[in-house]
Parts: C-alpha cells; structure tokens; sequence
DNA sequence: CCCGATTGTCGAAGCGCTTCGACGGAGCCT
DNA sequence: AGGCTCCGTCGAAGCGCTTCGACAATCGGG
C-alpha cells in the first residue's frame, strides 16, 4: 500500500502539497496538481481511513441504526437503508449500520470510538431513551420518526396526521360518509411508536371536521386478528363502505377476509392503505395509496445530517406531506 | 474526550500498560488492571478507533455488500443483514453497509482505505466482475451466493439443487406424480443469479431420479406473468398435481389466479414454496415450504470471515443443506 | 519603484494508539 | 550462590495523515 510519502515523492513535492492537492484546502497550481494526480493513478494510493479520522477527527461515516424485526414492515425499512446508503455517498459518505437492539450502548460505543461523524437513528419511540444519550454525544443525530420530546434534535418523518387527512378526504370525495380505520397492531401502539398515533389523531380529527361516521381498530398480526378486527368495524360502524388500511401485514389477509364475506373490492367496499407503492401493486386488486415516501425520508435525514456537520441551521422538525396516488380500489358507494 | 494517555495518567502506569490491559497481550498483574479499568470507567474512556486503526491495521468493521433492488426478495436480504450485524457484533465488529451498485469501485475503494477488514459480498453473480477485484485486495472476503468459479474465494449458500430435489421428494411422498416448477423472473436467469440455475439442475435431476413428470416454467412478474406461466404449464403438463414455486413475488398473484380457475389449494392442487418462513406463513394457505435459511448463512458468513482473519483454515465453498417445513399446502392428489 | 497582499510550496508538529525491546525483580534449578 | 527464565511494566518509535506557520516569488496599487 502506497502512502502519502511515496506519492509525495514520486511527484518530487512535499506530503502536505499531495494532501492540500487532494482536499483542495489551499491553491496548487495546475501542473503541480496534475503531477501529483497522474502519481495518485500511477500508485493506485487511497488515503488510509484511519490516519485520516485520527488527524482530521472526521471519519466520513454516518451511523444508521435500524429497527432488527419489530412490526414496521421490512421493505420500508429496506427503502430507507438504501435510500440513506445512496445519499450518504453523494456526499462521499459511508454507513455504518447498528442495529436497534444494541440500544443506548450502540451508540455510545460508535461515537464514542469516533467511529461516525453523525447518527441517523430510524424507528424512533415516544418515549424514546435514546434520545437522551444521543444528546450527550459529540456527534450530531438525526431521528426518523416523531418523539414526544426530541431535545432539540432534528427530526424527519412522513407526516401521517395530513396522510389520515388526505385519505379520508379521498374517499369522501368518491361520496363515502361511514369509514374504518384498520390501523396496526396493538403492540405498535404499545411500543409508543409515534407514527400510529399520530396517524389515528389525523383520521379522528379529520373525520371530525369532513362530518364523517368513523371507528378506528388496532388489528392484531394474522388471519384472525383481521378477521376480528372486521367483526367490530361492521357491528360498530353498519354500512361501513370504506377502509382505511395502515397495517401492510393486514393486507393480504384483509383480502382472504373480504372474498369469504363475499365484499368485492372496489365495489362493495373502498379502501385506501398507507404503504410503499410496491406493496400496493402487489395485492390482488391494485391499491390506491398513501405512498410512503420512505426514499425521500432516507435522503432528507442524510441531507440534515449534512447540514448539521457543516455547521448550516437546520429546522428541527421536517414533516413531509402526504401523497395518494390513485389505483383500483376505490369507487363510489353502493348506493 | 479522554485519550489513553489520560488513563494511564489516572490509574499511575503508563500508556503501554494501559494498551495491555485492553488488549490482554501481555500479563499485566491484577491489581494493576484494576486500576486501569476503574480509571477507564470513570474517565468513560473509548479508544479512538481511527488512531487504533491506524497503530494495529485492524479496523473491526467487515464491509457487507447488498444488492440494491434485483429481484431477490427484500426480507430475505433484510434477514441477511440483520444476521451478518449481529454475528459481527458477537466478534467485536461493525458492519459498514455498502450498495452492489457501486460495484467494483466500492469495494476497492473501502478496501483501499483500509476501512474494513474483511468483506461479505452478496448477490453473487454466475461471472461476477467483482471476484477478480475480491481477489487483488488485500482483505479476505466471502461470497454469499455460488459462482462459476469462485477463485479462491470462500462461499457460502443454500443447497438450491438439494432444495429442489427435496421439494420433489416431498411433493412424491405425497404421492404426486406430475408436477411443475414456477421459477424466478427470466430476468432472473439473465442476470445470471445462480440460484436459479442450481434450482432449476437441481429440478430436473431429481425428476429424472424420482421417475416423475415435470415442466419448468420461469414466471414474469406480475399477475399477468402468474396467469402465462399457469396457462402454460396446465398445456405442456395436462393434469398437473402439484407445483414447486420458487419465486417469492409470484405467490400472491398465484393464490388470485389459482382461485379464479377454482383450483384448491391444497385440495385440487399442492405447492411447495421456497422462501422464507414468514412469507410461508402470511399466505391465504401456510404453505409448506423450504425455508431460505437466511440466518444461518448471514451468520456463516461471518464465522468464514473470522477464520481468515485468524488465518484459520477454511472450507471453500459450503452448502447448507435445505430443511423443507411442512404446513398446510401439500396433500394426497386428488384421484 | 517600493510595499503589502497573494499565491504556491515546504517542514514539522501532532492526532491517539500499538508494539517492540529493555529492564528490574522474583522464582527456579543445580 | 550463581545463572536462568519468567513476569510485569515502561519508554519510545512509529502508523499515515492534516494543518499551521513560514517563506520565497509574483503581482498590483499608490
């Protein structure tokens, strides 16, 4: 492996000129610059990572710490890494990925270690215990997700009070008045993850304010929790003529259910589920949506990341407004 | 931050003495070592990883390699992950996340950097260009797939002809005689994703060995891809009992279609899936399946990885053998 | 035409850690 | 009792890089 030195040499300047021509901190001149460059190729050198991070005190790491197999579902999780991945490397970044069961621990130990510059943190509860410790860090942090207290750090995430908005105003606008609300299961609610809380105050207020009969159920996981869960909704809610699905497990079974009820979809009944478009095309009948934009969340969390090592003012709180993209699953009520 | 030399100064020894008790190379006498270890506790002392990296050549992180979004299943890449995290974790490793699509470039580039001190490489193509790139580093990597020739490089995988074999073993048990393989996407095959193709040797062996009467079909995505190859299939292979499906994406579709033709499952048609257990699990039907071992792969992975770095002898190229589970798709056929 | 600013380069001091050689002292053998 | 071998500890030399201060050379302005 070629160092610094070696390139310094083979281009007959000093070590500090290889390194300002690299970084860029100070003019070289041109020829001086293209010589290094042509030794740099000639060499095949790459700065050693770790002198590098132990000169400088930067790393170009980024920490991701993941949920391991929580009821969040997989392939959003999977959009976010490799959207966070992607991004990461635009700005010539690596990630390190933590997962969540580490906890507290995890993240002090890679921070501590000046292993990362920063820390993007996905899965985020209520109550979230991290937060404090990732106060106490050196290192900025970026949170997916919605705390009740997030101690000054900023905060990315999908925002589902307008998404519960924007899909009860998408089927009241095909004429439904009497909707269900199939929401997660009760263990998300539990585990104080803040996504469906906030997605339920957004369907309640909403129905509220459009004057619509609605209920709202947690499904528990499987074919019995669903059809459980629908049970209630008709003997609550009689006529129900729409759904509203916030449970990407639900979905499959949901449709088992409705075809032994012998409720055709979109016919006999509406529905709008929140989930990743991919998810949504891969049901039985093409669903309409509330995409979650976890592509989007992934690189905006990257991009404040940024912003926070590059010492920019940051808005604290980034809320990304909902998106329904129409399929077939809605109609209007029959009449 | 406090630095070792900060330690060395609070427990009254010095730098070097300190280095040992951390690292256990030399004996250091145990009162000294407690003394160490209280002022490493109360100082909240992390030894720098990049000034360690530097001093030693070892980094502690294993650099992992996922696809992007190939047509491989998300939650089985998302179990790979998981496991290879948290088997790294067990050995005092991180795992630095990069993308398949920064191809040779990546690895040579983190490689280079000495960021990582052994690479994990999933999604493994039949004529991979990264395997002569893997062999020029100077790190040890591990495969996770099977290619036509590994160079050298430690592999490890599912047994996918052994899979297959036993896939027909069972649905013979049952006493089914004609029987059809629903294969990944053509692109798939093209791709030159080698899974396939030993699932599919391995199909066609065990047909011939078992006496039966088979037809393999690949299956575009997308219902309209189900309902072609199903269509197919019923012509080449009239009365066909039973099907082997290896394409994750397809199942769903199949259910739908398999319904609007009035075919039960597992009544007037069985099927044993290759996937993992929680896709088995979330179908209209469980089916019975072979299960991609995920885990046990990803944790394989790291083991090999382990042994290189610890110029242990290794084994080259290790199959798992296949573990078919039975649920509730696979019956007698109908007489 | 001289002075101050700018440009381009160098030398050297670390960054925080590991590890090698050295060394005093204790324990063993003969 | 003399010579060995361990044991436990220390000092110092790097590991490869960034960055600060210095300095020569060039330039433009008053």
């Amino acid at each position: 492996m070629p160092t610094i030195s070696d390139v310094a040499r083979a281009a007959g300047v000093s070590m500090s000129t290889v390194s300002y021509v690299l970084s860029g901190r100070r003019p070289i001149s041109a020829e001086t610059s293209a010589r290094v460059k042509a030794a740099i190729a000639e060499l095949g050198y790459h700065p050693h990572a770790g002198a590098r991070a132990l000169a400088s005190s930067r790393t170009n790491v980024l920490a991701l710490v993941v949920p391991l197999r929580v009821d969040v579902s997989v392939p959003v999780i999977m959009q976010f890494v490799t959207a966070v991945v992607t991004a990461a490397r635009t700005y010539n970044h690596d990630v390190l990925l933590l997962t969540k069961d580490e906890g507290t621990a995890g993240l002090e130990r890679v921070a501590g270690a000046t292993m990362v510059d920063a820390l993007i943190v996905m899965d985020v509860e209520r109550d979230d215990v991290r937060i404090p410790a990732l106060g106490r860090l050196k290192q900025p942090s970026v949170l997916i997700g919605l705390p009740d207290d997030a101690a000054g750090i900023d905060c990315v995430d999908l925002d589902f009070a307008a998404t519960a908005h924007e899909c009860l105003a998408h089927l009241a606008g095909h004429g439904h008045r009497r909707i269900a609300l199939v929401g997660p299961s009760p263990a998300v609610y539990e585990r104080g993850t803040t996504y469906a809380g906030r997605f339920l105050d957004g369907f309640t207020g909403a129905s509220a304010e459009l004057g619509l009969e609605t209920v709202a159920h947690s499904c528990e996981p499987g074919a019995a929790g669903v059809r459980a869960a629908l049970t209630e909704i008709e003997d609550e809610l009689p006529g129900v003529t729409a759904l509203v699905v916030h449970n990407e497990e639900a979905l499959v079974p949901l449709f088992e259910e409705l075809r032994a009820r012998g409720r055709r979809v979109p016919e006999d009944l509406s529905i709008v589920a929140v989930c990743p478009r991919d998810v949504a095309t891969s049901m039985p009948v093409n669903l309409t949506s509330a995409d979650i934009p976890a592509h989007d969340v992934g690189t905006l969390a990257v991009e404040i990341a940024m912003d926070l090592l590059d010492g920019r003012r940051t808005e604290g709180v980034r809320l990304l407004p909902p998106t329904i993209v129409e399929r077939d699953s809605c109609a209007a009520p029959a009449s």
